[in-house]
DNA sequence: AATGAATGAGGATTCATTCAT
DNA sequence: AATGAATGAATCCTCATTCAT
């Protein structure tokens, strides 16, 4: 069973153009680009806006130029952080749209160990934004969405294959939410434990999947 | 078969002290106490040295009577928390010793819930010192020591059931692995997500995992 | 008796001109006019450049095709002021050219009434002049030419009235400046006192003035 | 007709004494003085904290210490300023009440030559107070207030001459404001002309209340 | 003549930390 | 053990000014 690598046909954004041609949309990008870096890493408060205009290589007031505020400047990474996630996902959909249930999961898998770094930063930000003081209803909404982008997908695929006789009668959404916030863990025990691994963690969530829904293990090896 | 609720028994901690007289130790914690559900709430860089004196009804300078540096005191923080959750965890292993490994499966689950507001601290809390710019070699030493007596205890009991043909034939630390970082998730999730609910997760987690070990669905209904 | 209103004949202000050209004499009396109203409300330090040009509808960076600093165009701002006060003036002393005192000094009276708006922008504008660091000779001059010219015209017509023995025998000079000072004080305390209103204060101060000439008080009522 | 100097009788406060006992209060004072002088000078604008703390001889964080803002600081040197200036004319009342009128407003006029220094800052700082953006209605209040009571000292002394028969009947009030205003005036213009000079104008205002109150010339000369 | 983009200098404010008491 | 006062070093942000187009 040929599994589509897609991993070629998701978002190319986001390159440190310098002045290409449009502007300042380049450098706001590259801007934001290099904040959700320095936020991804450190937290909104320990990162100066000194840092990002040095790993921008401009003029601290030039970061007002475009943004109003640090907080503005977040708030922009994270809806950049989230857009580009969301892409991935809305590829992921077109691709596999009315097909095989579990190729587009197969898909899910491996656009998530290709995409982990960016995964990562993306939860870090959002747990960081989580214990900020002041909230933003867009970036509520946006989070929120992305999660239940997440989630359908996943129950979607699981029901269709469950609906097909694939897959085990299982509880679709319940299911999906367990792989979703196993994959959270996954980030983030990547951040805090020592020796701890993506790549082998979300092979194994697989594994466990497949075995949960009582599909067939056999050419469902570790990806790595 | 009877759950026996350990919470009662928590830890008493011990954190680097500047002095001994008993007064003081009090205070002392007071201290950490407050901290800690600053530092949960907020990260590092966000919680001001005032912040903490107005949480604790005291002045900034004592503050610096007690420790020696807001990182010394965020390093107390840490070590308290873990310091405590290990010592549930002690206690754990201290009323199954030789026990049914089911029975300590199932306190590990009863206390991860009755003690989730502590653990959610914690993790959030791990989460801001692996993105800080100081590293303590003890504070690694002791997140590192916390997941292993957590690994620890789940894959001693699984093995010990596996052995005692309670449970399916698996990868004893794996499995604990995949259990020990779903929590994060849920932890995690709890946090970034606006109605994602522990206490059904970590029912859900334990289900999975009886289901994973082939051992009888019968009584392991949603733990309160 | 008939007072001449000499409001329609505005002076035609000449500042620093960079450009010749008549466009852009257009433009920088627009800027400079811009300024002068923000000046005379808020102090030079808090207009900003970027204040003047969105009051003026343009870029900020064309401030400094007309200007060469922020100094140079709050310069030419007094200098128009006082150019435009100082036609005034020289319209009021053109038109009662060897005529009747009395009718001049109404008619200075009218006049202030009149453009009570502009004069209290001149006197605030020159306040904030008097505290700033940097002075110009230029304006220092022109600012003592103005009131020179003030006291001149109010001194010269109290002199005449009283040679042609229709005034009390007064120090001319002396009666002048106590006329011209307390305008400013009329000015002065229209923008501090909640309603002190300045029209009425002119008109009591032309009733004390001519009280104080011991000219008849039959029809000087209230002006307007 | 013995004139009371009642000017070494008047507020002595506000020395620049550094540490004198009462601790935080001293300080404060400094401040306050401090900055007044420099909002008398410059505008609020153009005042640094950093030149108050050097004027002040203290770290510029200090000012933080007492003050919620540069706003505050601003706020807490009107409200000294009128308050002292209240004082004098409080301490006029008490020495005055149910006394002779006349000796009343002369100590009136020597009260103001004398303390022409502070009157001109205050003036100064009421008028960069009213272009200013935020108004505090404390300080509305306050000006009124000041006003009021510069206004009722003068009307109430006019009146009570008129009615003992010593002064021409006029409107006691408008002669008032008439006076009021006139001080106002020579402060600006103390301010904004080159040779300006205080004494002589108000010796001058003096001069014409008692001509236009028909009070005997006789021994009310140049107080200078 | 006009503008968008960029920058250096500076200004208000905060904060961890210390010191005298 | 506890506090008020004081400070140096940042940090965010603004602003006058310039440059390329």
């Amino acid at each position: 069973m040929a599994r589509t690598k897609t991993s070629g046909t998701v978002a190319k954004n986001l390159s440190s153009a310098k002045k290409a041609g449009t502007g300042g949309q380049d450098r706001q990008r590259e801007l934001t680009s290099a904040s959700l870096d320095l936020f991804a890493k450190h937290d909104f408060a320990s990162v100066t806006i000194k840092d990002i205009a040095s790993a921008s290589g401009v003029n601290t007031a030039l970061i007002y130029y475009y943004f109003e505020s640090k907080e503005d400047l977040f708030r922009a990474c994270i809806e950049d952080a989230i857009t580009q996630a969301e892409a991935n996902y809305d590829n992921l959909k077109g691709i596999h749209a009315g097909g095989d249930p579990v190729d587009l999961i197969e898909d899910w898998f491996d656009t998530n160990i290709e995409k982990a770094a960016t995964i990562r930063k993306l939860v870090k930000i959002m747990i960081d934004y989580a214990g900020s003081e002041t909230q933003f209803p867009s970036i509520d909404r946006m989070i929120k969405q992305f999660y239940d982008i997440e989630v359908d997908i996943l129950s979607t695929s699981i029901r269709t294959g469950v609906e097909n006789g694939l897959f085990r009668a299982v509880d679709a959404v319940r299911a999906a939410l367990f792989v979703s916030s196993h994959l959270d863990g996954i980030m983030v025990a990547s951040m805090i434990r020592p020796d701890f691994e993506v790549k082998p963690a979300v092979a194994d969530l697989r594994r466990h999947l497949w075995e949960y829904l009582g599909y067939g293990g056999d050419n469902h090896g570790p990806g790595s």
